[in-house]
DNA sequence: TGTACATCAGTGAACGCGCGTTCACTGATGTAC
DNA sequence: TGTACATCAGTGAACGCGCGTTCACTGATGTAC
């Protein structure tokens, strides 16, 4: 990351530690995605280029071009993953205050990499499945962990009477797609004036809860 | 449309009558889109094919093609407008079914083009604005007059002491963010087992209304 | 300790493809005289 | 009314490009003896 490959194209891994390419073409195709914000702009010779590496050589690592969007968007959705994972535990013991560090560490991480938010959820890049070597199952399971997370936390509350709830997965489901609605529609149309109290607006809404 | 183009080529327009192309050329697009539900299967020579003529044809009538896109997103944003006129004129004087009808006209369009809606809304197909003919007044401007719709009939609750805002516009953007999370989501995932009741779920606690 | 060799990481050249765009054109149709 | 001609709608061939992928390869590095 430190060297500019256009002038020093990379060293060689030393044996047995090819993999740490792997993990390169994944950074590289990540960083063309936070930077362009176009996931048309990702191909197998452009994440090449930027690793500073000759385009079969991304053969070595991956079968073929989806499934290098595949393993961008895994690590891309543990990342937010592991991030709301964080938030949650810094935000203590009380469920409202844990529901609250859910919601903004969502909006926070898609504000930080639109690009990447776009390439999670845009539901573009699907590859022709059967003719690539990405499955259903493999896009399925993508944003679950995550979703569960909110679930847990908006449960927790309703739990501790903090808000009532006929149906707290459903409701769990329709916060969701609030929080997603406006990361997404900031990500794609970041010049729209947003009211500058939207998030809360939409949050207290959803979840009932005032943001106090 | 009539016409199968593989096998009846198309007649020739008559003189005069060239701009009907142009139509057919919009319309081409708009059914790649509804079909394939992927903007990168649009290319120029794609939407040619469609339309049964050869490539350079369509120079005709845009001068790059980009200028296709716009023309086929703004297209798809008049039919959502005049729809959703339409549902709000045919729901009578009350303003609660007014604007029910707008919402469901939303959520009813986004479901019966997933494809069109995607593009209107995804963000990606954006031009290299500079490079093309598009300008960015172009693209700003696109989903104002339905964005307009639903905060007059939300404003229209208020008026009529059905709910009580702090600031309707503000909350017009929180409930469409709200419809175009699920209309968005819902095109994108529909596989996903989403609550039967997600959409009346969402609409109630966005405006504050029951959807009785 | 020295050396032959298998393994591994990565390369360079080439392929066929669909793309956007350009160019000079064809042939039907309406119009001026 | 007939005919020459300008206009218009649309075409076919070609261009250069970046793409994904394949192939046979290179050369450094660790290992067996």
């Amino acid at each position: 990351m430190s060297e500019d490959p256009a002038t020093h194209p990379r060293a060689r891994n030393r044996r047995g530690e090819g993999a740490k390419l792997r993990d390169e073409i994944v950074a590289a195709a990540a960083g063309l995605l936070d930077e362009t914000g176009d996931d048309s702009a990702i191909s197998l010779r452009s994440v090449a280029r930027r690793a500073g590496i000759a385009a079969p050589s991304i053969y070595r690592h991956f079968p073929d071009q989806a499934a290098i969007m595949l393993a961008v968007t895994r690590s891309a959705f543990a990342e937010l993953d592991d991030r709301l994972r964080a938030d949650v535990a810094a935000a203590g013991e009380d469920p409202r205050s844990r529901l609250f560090a859910v919601c903004d560490g969502y909006l926070e991480f898609a504000a930080a990499h639109p690009g990447r938010y776009r390439t999670m959820f845009g539901g573009f890049w699907k590859p022709n499945l059967g003719e690539s070597s990405v499955s259903e199952d493999d896009l399925a399971t993508l944003g679950q962990a995550s979703m569960e997370l909110l679930a847990e936390a908006l449960a927790a509350c309703a739990d501790a009477g903090l808000i009532t709830s006929t149906d707290p997965s459903a409701d769990a489901v329709a916060l969701w797609l609030g929080l997603h609605g406006l990361a997404h529609q900031r990500a794609v149309s970041p010049a729209f004036r947003w009211p500058p109290d939207i998030a809360e607006r939409l949050i207290t809404k959803l979840t009932g809860l005032d943001c106090e």
